[in-house]
DNA sequence: TCCGTTCGATACACGAATGTATCGGATACA
DNA sequence: TGTATCCGATACATTCGTGTATCGAACGGA
């Protein structure tokens, strides 16, 4: 009954250093045995602690899940930011759409625990609420870019605005993300993404397929 | 240690019918908490069944869900079949895409199912391996249908051939399927799904929005 | 260095879920 | 209709995970 009912007046430097360990042996054990088969003891276990420490830092493993998934989720937010930001005025649709997608898909055991965490979301609106702020903001962060370089690099009609292209490149992502986890294919991934949204973002008469070799990766 | 260690000799019509019905139970409850959060009594209880029944139909929980999935998965094909050969010998794009929109998109409570299977099977290369097969008949149909109306509906070339497009096809279901399981908004989802997929399918500069009112479903 | 507070380890009690063995009623087949 | 088999209910033993209460050690401030 800790982690928020009394909250202590002297706040420790080891207590954030086992809660990131907790964080991070939790995020190793998730990835491989997925969050509903995994329980508290194996968390710690895994963090080199006892049940004390886990209890003395969250009441719940879904709390733990939560603050895990809010932690990983801002970071990949930031590299994103960064990865946008990174050329000029002037948007190189295919350089940033490849920079974009190695930060992506980077990380496999991230895939695995955000889906893990998106269907723990889909059945609980106040945590379906967090995601769905979170994806805003990705969004929000492509449609800006896209919107600097309009004219330069017409959107299909069809997608509506840059609002709805930046929808489209983030349902991409999610779809190539399941083929992904399926057939942990990194590279082939990386590739179709890049030609995925290559195609929605274009006006698909323009660039042949780029990137490595394969013409359509099955 | 039944379901096949010592298969029955006589095997009567009821073991079926309490088959069915556990499968039945299964989904309901597996759509409402998660599979990872269910327990083998719960699922009895649900179908009116004692835990005798379910240990003399299936060893684990792991083992009804492959069932369960794979029942669900062989209806749904069946039904996207016969929405594609629907229409004549020629395809009519936004027909066909409106038709099976409609069926994928049916039921949410099956799309919660197959993310949870999506979940467990990542972690499993022999259920992955099912998973896959399964997403291959499909392309293939969808692969199959676009063939016959190459010429009449060209492909856009960034996508490469007809097995890239179906590629492409079935990432904007998977996509569209994860915002659909945060919003909960079936007829946007339906929607957009049918946008994405003509931006893809048609060569950009065509259509213009059809469907339903909204332009850019945000 | 000393002291009050905080942190995490340990031990215990409890509940939940599992798997198995057994039994009586249902069912197919002659 | 009789009977051998099958099926599902019940009861039991056992394991596993949880949550809490308590204690000693670590820590921060004076």
């Amino acid at each position: 009954m800790t982690a928020n009912g009394d909250a202590p007046q002297r706040v420790t430097r080891r207590r954030g250093q086992t809660r990131a360990r907790l964080l991070a042996a939790a995020f190793t054990v998730f990835a491989a045995k997925g969050f509903g088969r995994v329980s508290i003891e194996e968390v710690c276990e895994a963090a080199g602690f006892s049940r004390g420490a886990f209890y003395s830092n969250f009441a719940t493993l879904d709390e733990l899940f939560f603050a895990l998934y809010r932690e990983r989720a801002d970071l990949i937010a930031r590299q994103v930011a960064d990865a946008l930001a990174g050329d000029g005025p002037d948007l190189d649709v295919p350089a940033s759409v490849d920079r974009v997608t190695d930060v992506l898909l980077l990380d496999v055991d991230w895939l695995l625990v955000k889906t893990d965490f998106l269907v723990h979301a889909a059945r609980d609106p106040g945590v379906a609420g967090l995601l769905l702020d979170h994806r805003t903001r990705l969004r929000q962060a492509i449609a800006d870019r896209l919107l600097r370089a309009r004219g330069h690099t017409p959107i299909p009609a069809v997608l509506g605005d840059v609002d709805g292209a930046a929808h489209a490149v983030v349902a991409a992502y999610d779809g190539v993300t399941v083929q992904l986890l399926l057939d942990r294919d990194v590279d082939r991934a990386r590739a179709w993404l890049g030609q995925l949204l290559t195609a929605l973002l274009t006006d698909g008469s323009a660039h042949p397929a780029r990137t490595n070799g394969t013409t359509h990766p099955v």
